[in-house]
DNA sequence: CCTACCGATCGGTAGG
DNA sequence: CCTACCGATCGGTAGG
């Protein structure tokens, strides 16, 4: 009774410490470059002592990429609820989802490069949920457009090109050249010039540059 | 001297089937996924059989992603180089590129998730032709700002959100729910709006679509 | 949390 | 192109 012989569902300190750990490397060399023994050097302990905290490697691969999704489905919907005006709602969103992908690099690298080496049925969730996060994106570039807001060829087309574009921030090589709040904001204006949003208040609020027309 | 010991510098035919086979092993289960044994298996040969036609799965890999790499940089180059219109060279390299990666989705996963799973030296050239890749793209949209034609906040950061933009397309987990052509032109267009060289000609030859400012 | 160790896998070689 | 096989790796277990 005392003994928690698979310790997965405790989160004691030393979890959170392995599992900082594997993200660390999963990161750096990949889910199968990772050897149980690498987390364990990174703790100073041997592989095997690693599952006295967890069942399989796997299991630490999973609950990364699942939580990683979770989070961005909460802060995607979170954005969206926190304003009525579809322009805003998308700004929002973008913004959300580049500040996550700025701050948890490392996690959204994994959950975009390890998704094959997940095993079933978390493969089958993780993609589900990548899913649902797209027609989420589309839906809501539909209702811009059905409101006259936005004019684009394609909501579905267009959904998926802000996506990966924001994902792309976690996936810079070196670290961004500019700081998270120029960053997020710029993707959020970058949003909605995709579109079609920014004639709306054109030359008003923008940042200066008088952007003439010469041919 | 008649045996090719290594052959592999020799492009025979069997050469290609079984890149075609490791291509889209790697794709489906990843580098460290794949067994040699696999890749043999789909050409109906045993793994110690591959070695008369190369000398490392290591070598599979880095072929394919090096070739990917070098095939967009030189497609980029095409289409700059076939217009002196800034605007027109920007969405010219975005097409080259969506119709790449929608053409050759398995190479272009491999390469955007297997750049971990390289050795050195050609983990750091890959890096290498991506940042040129990127600089590539810096310079041109810093070049249509310079001629008052494009108006961004940064260039290299609308550089990056484009290329990931692109990228994205060979990501996709389905294929695509449009035609090629149509992928390729939507793109072109979103690259304009990024850059906000659409106001040039805004309700000109757009298609359709009255986009009123109901606000 | 450790040592000792197993069972399986896998890239690659030997030698034909 | 094959069989036979090596050497090394690695996730996980036994048992303390």
């Amino acid at each position: 009774m005392a003994k928690a012989k698979t310790g997965n569902n405790v989160r004691s300190a030393r979890s959170a410490e392995i599992r900082d750990a594997a993200i660390d490397l999963f990161d750096e060399r990949g889910y199968h470059g990772t050897r149980m023994e690498d987390i364990a050097t990174r703790l100073g302990m041997r592989a095997p002592s690693l599952y006295n905290h967890l069942s399989s490697k796997q299991e630490l691969l999973s609950e990364v990429v699942i939580e990683h999704l979770r989070a961005l489905l909460d802060e995607h919907a979170m954005a969206v609820g926190s304003t009525t005006d579809v322009s805003e709602q998308l700004r929002r969103a973008m913004e959300a989802h580049v500040r996550h992908y700025a701050r948890f690099g490392r996690e959204s690298r994994i959950a975009n490069r390890e998704v094959q080496s997940l095993e079933e049925p978390d493969r089958t969730t993780v993609l589900d949920m990548r899913t649902e996060l797209g027609l989420t994106w589309a839906r809501l570039i539909e209702r811009g457009v059905e409101e006259g807001r936005f004019e684009v060829a394609s909501p579905q087309l267009t959904a998926y090109a802000l996506l990966k574009m924001s994902v792309g921030v976690a996936m810079w090589l070196r670290p961004p050249p500019v700081s998270e709040s120029e960053l997020v904001y710029t993707f959020g204006e970058i949003a909605l010039r995709v579109v079609g949003a920014d004639r709306e208040r054109a030359p008003a609020a923008a940042p200066a540059v008088a952007a003439p027309a010469a041919g």
